[in-house]
DNA sequence: TTGTCGGCCGATCGCCGACAA
DNA sequence: TTGTCGGCGATCGGCCGACAA
């Protein structure tokens, strides 16, 4: 999964230890998620805590709702309690973390934007800098904009540059983006250009409903050590 | 859960023991069943059954799928190596095995009952001796039906006598009906007139497609004895 | 008797510019 | 610049009788 996309959809909140960096994890932070009350160690650092070091970083994305996710796999350090052994850990491929962030845009979905028979409000901004070059001699400029998903998906829509005054639109394909994804008012869409020109299509859900869901509601049980 | 309409979806092939009755159980249809093979005491009858009997019954059907299925407790008999103890279990309060079955009608749906924008085309017979009577001074005769399925949901369909030849033909509500329970062409919907009067529908599903899914492909693991 | 088809009518979907915030 | 609205044309769902198996 693309780290900018999921960067992108995930929002400039969020920030990762990089690999090899030392963290502290909470087990406590993951208990309170476990069904049944799991045993622990009885000799943990302060506060029940581990320290630890970054060996690999996963972007990922749940299968049914585009949610952001990430596992980090931890090493337990040589002094804590919970140290195992010293073997060697893959390190994922992940390309250095983009200095000038790619050109991506976010936007909360209205009530006219997430509405059935209405399409979706473009922002100036969003189809001049991140959509493909519109020919705006054509009546009326209209071309087909092709977004690649977190799981590889491509979705098309029609983008439009009509009314009076003259706004961007996305059309046909729009409803069915709204209803597979099964976006709200109050959602957010994102869409970015990465490096290699591709234009991608992300979704993040605003906070109200899913929670106690099954796939919702996850927090970080793990602090960056200074 | 009715047994006269549990029977009804069931179809005339399946017998269930009654109650007292003497049964073998043959342990080995269950593990084929198991994701994992259990382990067996060693000392079972011949080719590895119980000789056993009957101490209650209980009629049930999927919740999703409004299939059909029996729960047998069963008691290993005094003689038997699996005897545990003499205790009495509870019988469940089940009506006397009715003798004259009380009226119901099976069809198997076509494919004209099973698109959309199509209704369903009720057999004379099914119409006359199942449904409620119809006025057919009225023009249309036309009159709201409602039957019970085996969640005790009630179903309303609008039942019609028109056109040329005349014909009994549910319209309104039934394209609902089957898309709520998924019905396609081959499956089979079941109409019953209970002792109490009411009407009560089941479905029996045809049995290509869902082999290898979760809730199907159960099969008896019991013989009963002469 | 009843399965399938085409006709037809009303409801909904979805694209449009008008307006105003 | 862009959110919302009413209009309206295309599509679809679904009720109908005709016809034939």
């Amino acid at each position: 999964l693309d780290p900018q996309l999921w960067h992108a959809c995930a929002g400039g909140m969020v920030q990762l230890p990089s690999i090899g960096a030392k963290v502290v994890y909470f087990p406590q932070g993951h208990a309170e998620q476990a069904s049944t009350t799991p045993e622990f160690p009885t000799s943990l650092g302060p506060w029940g805590t581990v320290p630890c070091q970054v060996v690999s970083v996963r972007f990922m994305a749940d299968i049914e709702t585009d949610e952001d996710f990430a596992r980090l796999r931890l090493q337990p350090e040589p002094g804590s309690s919970m140290y195992l052994n010293g073997r060697v850990v893959e390190e994922e491929d992940m390309p250095p973390p983009p200095r000038g962030r790619p050109a991506s845009f976010a936007k909360t979905l209205t009530q006219s934007d997430a509405n059935n028979g209405g399409g979706f409000s473009v922002p100036r901004y969003c189809a001049e800098t991140i959509f493909p070059p519109l020919d705006y001699n054509a009546d009326p400029p209209v071309q087909t904009v092709l977004a690649k998903d977190v799981h590889g998906n491509v979705w098309k829509f029609r983008h439009i540059y009509r009314g009076t005054p003259r706004r961007h639109l996305l059309t046909t394909g729009w409803s069915t983006f709204v209803n597979q994804k099964r976006l709200v008012a109050g959602d957010a869409i994102v869409f970015l250009r990465g490096t290699s020109g591709e234009l991608c299509v992300g979704v993040r859900r605003s906070m109200r409903g899913t929670a106690g869901s099954d796939s919702s509601a996850w927090h970080s049980s793990i602090t960056t050590t200074s």
